[in-house]
DNA sequence: TTAGTATATGAGCAGTTGTGCAGATGATAC
DNA sequence: GTATCATCTGCACAACTGCTCATATACTAA
């Protein structure tokens, strides 16, 4: 029998402690874990990667993509949200583009370590 | 009406080709996508976040996330099969840490991003 | 205006994810 | 051996995600 709940007498106070005093604020923490979660999708991750090359619009990415092109603006919308890409439009066409460098690097980062 | 497929004219088949050519292999994007996953839940955000500090065990890491200890052996596991983090036994206790520097770089240049 | 094209959006649904519970495993002390 | 503690694991379930379909919007041309 067990209830789950913490029951140790070996728990470290004081690193529990510094653990809390070092926590990033609740509202940062969860910005920090969605723009993570925008990374954390194969086709989103391949539309970051396309469009590190040069700007596509929607209808490339589905061609590319092999989806259909409501998945992609649906997933370009969220990339929207979290000001991952920006959009120009010429016409009735939007072309998208990513919007800053931090995008490649973190992708890098990761490759890096998945590489070993 | 419409069918959702790419009827599209405007497709521009240079820069579809162009990012065919540059995408990466199927499977390592998976394993992108899985590497990155592991940082989108607040909780393993959190978890890495603490062990940045220092090492620390399952108990107290549950006392610091204010979830149950299964919780917290659940998403150990999940960063265990990732890579990020291992573990050292002394007696009964497990005192996990983070695995390599890539996570911490990671965390830091992505919180760079949502500060702006 | 109307028709046609490119993209966006809302609803619904299958698949996935995070958690707690109950029980299992592994280590230590007796 | 038994008892106890720390951790792990299988299962069930609510919550979330990504997709498709149908429809709406925005722009262009006639």
């Amino acid at each position: 029998m067990s209830t789950d709940l913490c029951q140790c007498r070996i728990v470290h106070e004081q690193q529990v402690e510094k653990a809390r005093r070092a926590a990033l604020p609740p509202a940062e923490l969860d910005r920090l874990s969605q723009f993570f979660k925008a990374f954390a999708d194969p086709t989103r991750l391949k539309i970051l990667q396309a469009l590190h090359l040069e700007e596509m619009c929607v209808c490339d990415l589905a061609a590319f993509l092999g989806v259909s092109e409501s998945a992609v603006s649906h997933q370009l919308r969220l990339l929207r949200q979290m000001a991952l890409v920006t959009n120009r439009r010429e016409g009735p066409v939007l072309y998208y583009r990513l919007a800053d460098a931090h995008v490649s690097q973190l992708i890098l980062l990761a490759l890096d370590h998945i590489r070993e």
